[in-house]
RNA sequence: AGAGAGAUGGCAGAGUGGUCGAAUGCGGCGGUCUUGAAAACCGUUGACUGUCAAAGGUCCGGGGGUUCGAAUCCCUCUCUCUCUGCCA
């Protein structure tokens, strides 16, 4: 959520941002704010100046009362009933303005930072590092869905009578290096300094409200109704919450916190032809890390976020490219995105297996995570990122590594699954 | 799931209708003393809102009620603990 007081002093900045994210009517929706804040402003000065009023004849009863003037005291009773009229009116007055401008502010998105380029579309992000060869494949190349069953270690059928499309099973070699993947992403985060957490992979209202996937995206979790929780889209939710209504002091920064879940998506009506196999998935593992840091590191952190994931598809021997997400792409809480993706030769495709944000005070604000400075609370900034997404990993080393003997098992991964050739 | 108890400041823990934003202890911060540190002593120490600064207002788990006045009484929800039951 913005800060009402960034929007009322930087009023065209907010308007000229929230058009680079293509937010319709921002001018309208700004003023709106502006308005409706000012019109809280004197509702509350008018309800305190009231309630200061009754504060003080209630004191001045109670001083009688003690000396034993009672009719005195009642006298002053009298007096008291207009101003708790009053005050009850100013009160639901302030509480109707108070949950239309909390309505307005919620679906603002957040602005983005000042290198976003301009664009609307996926196709005007920015290309801006690329890494690795380009694997030729032999005309009988497959793509990953036929040597998932060449080899047997994914079953769509099973998952699809188990639990419904989207939910494969694992198997075998299939799951051992899923297990390999995730074990080798958590010691890399720990070696850089990430501290590992299993969270809940369920989450309440109040903490899909936190990071922003309420109230608008709430399609696009699995909801279990009957105990109102949400299956986690990612375990940022969970692991950026921890620190919802806290506030930090300097030695427990930075926060660098890692975490493996499954993730769980609706994905309402974005199944096709496209994303066949391991391409898009209802649940899928992923290894995210999640930092919060102080306003003026946190675009360090973010540098150091992407140099970690680079790393990781460095070791992986995947070629790669990051892109610079532009203003109509990025997510509605982000301020700046890079995507990273690797290509997976067989279906001659970029995949995208992370997302890598900053989301300054956006989600902070949401949440209520400060520090303090100088004796003054202050919002922090909230990052994370993938790192990384399993199954379009997996796709790719299929892919890329296939030979007519098996599949190459990346050196990295081959002490933790036990095995260099899958076959 | 049943019975009982409880939820107060960073923590512990007083406070059952009036000047209580809240005793006290610990912790934190500043100082005195010390070569330095510890101890001791003195001072200070919640959040939000508002303002140039203040005044003022709100907050004792959440919501509602009684009252001129609620941390304190009533209703309700949530959570925690103890015992019983069930269970990986």
């Amino acid at each position: 959520m913005l800060q009402l007081n960034f929007i009322k002093e930087n009023k065209d900045l907010t308007i000229a941002g929230l058009e680079r994210k293509y937010f319709k009517n921002a001018a309208e929706t700004v003023e709106q704010v502006l308005s409706l804040d000012q019109n809280r402003k004197d509702t509350q000065l008018e309800l305190d100046n009231t309630l200061a009023q009754s504060n003080n004849l209630a004191k001045e009863i109670g001083g009688l009362m003690k000396e034993g003037k009672k009719e005195e005291a009642e006298a002053i009773k009298g007096k008291t009933a207009e101003l708790k009229a009053t005050s009850k009116n100013l009160e639901e007055k302030l509480k109707e303005l108070e949950v239309s401008l909390q309505e307005v502010l919620v679906t603002m998105p957040n602005l983005p930072h000042e290198s976003v380029p301009a664009g609307k579309t996926p196709e005007e992000n920015l290309n801006i590092f690329s890494q690795g060869e380009i694997p030729k494949l032999h005309a009988d190349a497959q793509p990953h869905w036929e040597l998932i069953k060449k080899y047997d270690i994914i079953d769509f059928e099973l998952g699809n009578k188990v639990s419904g499309a989207g939910f494969p099973f694992y198997k075998g070699k299939g799951a051992k290096i899923q297990r390999a993947l995730i074990n080798f992403f958590l010691n890399e985060a720990e070696a850089a300094g990430y501290f590992e957490v299993q969270p809940p992979i369920v989450i309440n209202a109040a903490s899909g409200f936190g990071t922003g996937q309420l109230p608008d995206k709430e399609g696009q979790m699995y909801h279990a109704t009957a105990d109102d929780l949400y299956l986690i889209p990612t375990a940022e939710v969970p692991i950026t919450n921890m620190y919802r209504d806290v506030i930090l002091s300097d030695n427990d920064l930075p926060v660098k916190n890692v975490a493996y879940t499954p993730c769980f998506r609706r994905e309402a009506g974005s199944w096709g032809a496209h994303v066949r196999g391991l391409n898009r998935l209802h649940q899928f593992d992923k290894v995210e890390i999640v930092q919060v840091r102080k306003p003026e590191e946190s675009y360090q952190a973010l540098e150091e976020m992407l140099e970690h994931v680079k790393g990781l598809l460095t070791k992986l021997e995947l070629p790669f490219r990051i892109l610079r997400l532009c203003g109509g792409d990025m997510s509605f809480t982000s301020a700046l995105t890079f995507d990273f993706e690797v290509y997976s030769a067989a279906q001659e495709r970029w995949l995208e297996v992370s997302s890598v944000s900053n989301f300054e005070t956006y989600q902070a604000n949401r949440l209520k995570l400060r520090y303090k400075v100088d004796g003054k609370t202050k919002l922090l900034h909230t990052l994370n990122g993938s790192a990384l997404a399993l199954p379009r990993i997996l796709a790719a080393i299929l892919e890329n590594n296939q030979t007519a003997e098996g599949i190459k098992v990346p050196k990295v991964l081959q002490a933790f699954c036990g095995f260099d050739v899958l076959n």
